[in-house]
DNA sequence: CCTGCCGTCCACCGATCGGTGGACCCGAGA
DNA sequence: TCTCGGGTCCACCGATCGGTGGACGGCAGG
C-alpha cells in the first residue's frame, strides 16, 4: 500500500482548468491528503493513475476523448487499489450508474460544499462509498422503479434521430427499416419513460442523460 | 478609483464551492491580484459587489436564484466603475447576448486555461473587452445571422410547454387562448429557427440556451 | 403619423402521429 | 427444451400537427 504516514496520495482529473485548480486548491489545504497529480482528459488519467498509483482519483464524468466511467473502468481493470471518486454537474445523469458499474467509490454533485468533496475522499480512501444526497435518492428511486427506465440501444437510436426532428418514415430509411418499426420502437420508449408524445420524450431522455 | 497600487480587486460569484475555489485560487497566485470576496448566488454577488466595490467582478452564468446575466445588469445599473467577467462551461448559450447587453465586459469558457482567464481579469480591469476564442466566433457568426434567432417571449414560453410534452389545445389553455394562437406562435418559432417539427424545434432551442 | 412587430384569432387541408392488435424470427437463459 | 425479450413488420383508425392565407388591435420607434 502506499501513503499510511504521507497522508491520502490523489490525482485529480478535469477538463476544466478552473475546476482542476479549485478541486487541488481544497484538498491541498487538509494535512492529510497530497495532490500528487493532474490530468486534463481521460487518457491521461488512466495512464497517470497507474504509474503514480494514488490512493483515490478524483474525476469529473465529462471529459473528452475518454469519459470518466470508460476512464474508471479501464483504470479499476489494471488496479484495483486505485479507488475512483466522480464528480459530476447534474444530478440527473444516467451515468451515475454506469461509473458505479465501472468500479466507482464514489458520485459527488460540483456543487457539493468544499466539506463534503474532502470528506468524501476520505471516505472513499478508507475504503467507503461515497455518494451526494441527492444522488444517493436518485440511485435509491432508481432501484425500486419497476421500470429500470432503460432503453434498448434501438430504442436509443430512434428516440436521438426523433430529437433530430426527422419523421418516422424519414428514421425509417436512415437506419433501413419499415416505419411500422419506427413506430414500434418509439411506442415502447414512450411507455418505459410514461409519456404519450415523442417531444416530451426527447426532453425526458436528456433530463436522464439518456441520449 | 480603487487599486492603483494594491493590485486588481476582484470579487469571484459561482454557486459551485469547488469552481470557486478553485478561481480564487488561480487568482491569488497573481501578484497583482487580490480576491477581496465571495458569493455564492446572484443576490450576494450585487450585494458585495455593491458593497465592496471591486475592480472586476468574475461571475458564473448560471446561478440559482439570480441569473448571472441579472445580476450583471443590476450591479451596472448602480455603479458603472464595477466591470464584470462572465464564465460559462458551455460555449452554445443564448445568454451570451443576454450578458453582453446587461453590460458584461467579458465572456470566458470554464474549459479556458489559467492564462486565458487571468488575462481576461486583466483586460476587464483596464476597461477592454476580454472574449473567449469560441465565444467570440460565435458572436460574430450570431451577428451575420439574418435571423437574430431571438424569440418573443411568448414563443419562448409556447415552446417550453411543447417541450412539456404538451399539445397546442392543452398549450392554449394552460396559456389563456386559442389554439390557433398557439400554432401561430409556434410556427413562427420553427421560422426563426429554421425547422419545421416541433421535436427539433426544443432541441435547438435547448441546445441555443434558449429555454 | 404611420410602419413595423407582437399577440391574438379564424378556416381549411393533407400529412404525420399515437395507439391497437396482431405477427414472425432469433438468440440467450431458465 | 421452451420461454422471453429484442427487433422486425403489417393494417387500420382517429387525433393532432404543419402549413396556408388571411384578419384585427396595440404600442413602440422612425
Amino acid at each position: 500500500m502506499s501513503g499510511e504516514q504521507n497522508g491520502i496520495r490523489v490525482l485529480v482529473a478535469d477538463d476544466h482548468a478552473v475546476v482542476r485548480a479549485g478541486i487541488v486548491a481544497l484538498l491541498a489545504s487538509e494535512p492529510d491528503i497530497t495532490v500528487i497529480g493532474e490530468a486534463s482528459d481521460g487518457e491521461q488519467a488512466v495512464e497517470r493513475a497507474l504509474t503514480l498509483r494514488p490512493d483515490v482519483v478524483v474525476m469529473d464524468v465529462r471529459m473528452p476523448g475518454l469519459t470518466g466511467d470508460a476512464a474508471t473502468a479501464r483504470i479499476r481493470e489494471h488496479d484495483t487499489a486505485v479507488r475512483v471518486l466522480v464528480l459530476t454537474t447534474y444530478e440527473s445523469d444516467a451515468s451515475i450508474l454506469a461509473a458505479i458499474e465501472a468500479g466507482a467509490s464514489g458520485y459527488l454533485l460540483k456543487a457539493a460544499p468544499a466539506e463534503e468533496l474532502i470528506a468524501g475522499v476520505r471516505s472513499v480512501a478508507a475504503g467507503e462509498v461515497a455518494l451526494s444526497p441527492a444522488i444517493a435518492t436518485q440511485l435509491v428511486s432508481r432501484m425500486r422503479a419497476p421500470t429500470p427506465s432503460s432503453l434498448t440501444p434501438r430504442e436509443t437510436e430512434v428516440l436521438r434521430l426523433v430529437a433530430e426532428g426527422l419523421s418516422n418514415r424519414a428514421i425509417g430509411e436512415r437506419l433501413f427499416v419499415g416505419e411500422a418499426t419506427v413506430k414500434t420502437h418509439l411506442l415502447r420508449a414512450f411507455e418505459k419513460l410514461g409519456v404519450n408524445d415523442r417531444t416530451r420524450a426527447v426532453t425526458l431522455a436528456m433530463e436522464r442523460g439518456l441520449l
